[in-house]
DNA sequence: CCCTTTATTGAACGATCATTCAAGTATATA
DNA sequence: TATATACTTGAATGATCGTTCAATAAAGGG
């Protein structure tokens, strides 16, 4: 007997996530949310409870499709060159609305006033710091790097270089593809086997 | 024959700095810089004009102390080893508030909603990308790396390295001093004269 | 078609935001 | 000591914040 919603919930978190990372949590006003999600403020706190839990739901979407979107380039190229092309293809991406990473935004953002969406974003980015060490691994066992490296340290070093990356690639007058390809070569170059 | 002010405006501006780069532009309020600065809204409109001039002071002062920071470490270890040793420097730093640069949190923070204050920021990180590029050039001159290398790219990587470095160190359960040594390794490893 | 159930609307809420300003206070000079 | 000058105070401003809720609309089952 009852009424359904007129909206599909998963594609207004992706359109949710693309606001939040672009403007960050203090920057993204109810106003803007009622206005991109073309929805008013019932249908809203009937649907995500509040502007935090839909957040919460933002950065989990993205985590997990980072995750995924890893996921396929190893099944296209495999481990170790996945994590070549990783750096490039982030920075290159046109699909993306901003080029620094959502979970460093919201920690940057948000750790200072300990909110605890702070600790969601630590928590994603240590799921993806545990992705890239498997990777890692992957690779010693594909015989593409050296056995003698500690792939946990490796992960680490990656993602911070990363996180480095895709801030700068955000600056004026930066080409962060230059700088992708120097990071993707340091990998071949101190890592590989050769 | 007038009325002195009670504050040295300079200290109130070290104060703000500390404030804004622990909670971020948004992050905080006016009663926030009321309190910490111990001024009524009368006073401090007289003194700054608004909370985003002030801001603006803020971030001046965090580059400028940035940049004499980096010149007192050339003076007592010369350029390379000054660049060795800036990574390590910056994490264990108890006198500072927050690991992570307050430049890349400005940009990260302000960019989406292209607020004047995020090209400032823009601005002071460029100077400092400069700052590290004629430490570089000088560690060049006095035999410490190679000369085939540019030092406009080795200063944007590093920079951008150390930016990584600065955001892995604000997450729960990192050793940012590991990851700081790592980097400080890797300069010496690929671009020190053998 | 009626009735139950849920979705949707939009006005209104209290809280907080940055900022203004008139009134009061302190100080240095004359 | 009187006075001009600037600093300080704190209440008040209008705007915007996230959120609530009573009223209205829609849709599936009987």
């Amino acid at each position: 007997m009852p009424r359904k919603p007129s909206y599909n919930k998963d594609d207004l978190i992706v359109l949710a996530k693309e606001l939040f990372w672009k403007k960050g949590w203090a920057g993204t006003s109810m106003k803007d949310l009622e206005s991109t999600l073309n929805m008013r403020p019932g249908s809203f706190y009937a649907a995500f409870g509040s502007k935090d839990r839909l957040f919460e739901l933002a950065i989990e979407q993205y985590a997990k499709e980072g995750l995924a979107r890893l996921e396929r380039m190893k099944q296209k190229y495999g481990a170790f060159e996945a994590l070549k092309r990783f750096p490039g293809e982030i920075v290159s991406g046109k699909d993306i609305p901003v080029r620094a990473c959502m979970l460093s935004k919201t920690l940057l953002e948000l750790q200072g006033q300990d909110n605890v969406l702070s600790e969601k974003a630590n928590y994603h980015l240590t799921a993806m710091e545990k992705k890239f060490a498997a990777f890692f691994k992957e690779a010693q066992m594909d015989g593409h790097i050296r056995n003698d490296l500690n792939v946990k340290k490796l992960a680490r070093r990656y993602q911070s270089d990363l996180m480095g990356l895709r801030i700068t690639a955000e600056r004026k007058d930066v080409d962060a593809k230059v700088l992708a390809k120097e990071i993707s070569h340091d990998i071949v170059a101190t890592l590989a086997v050769k």
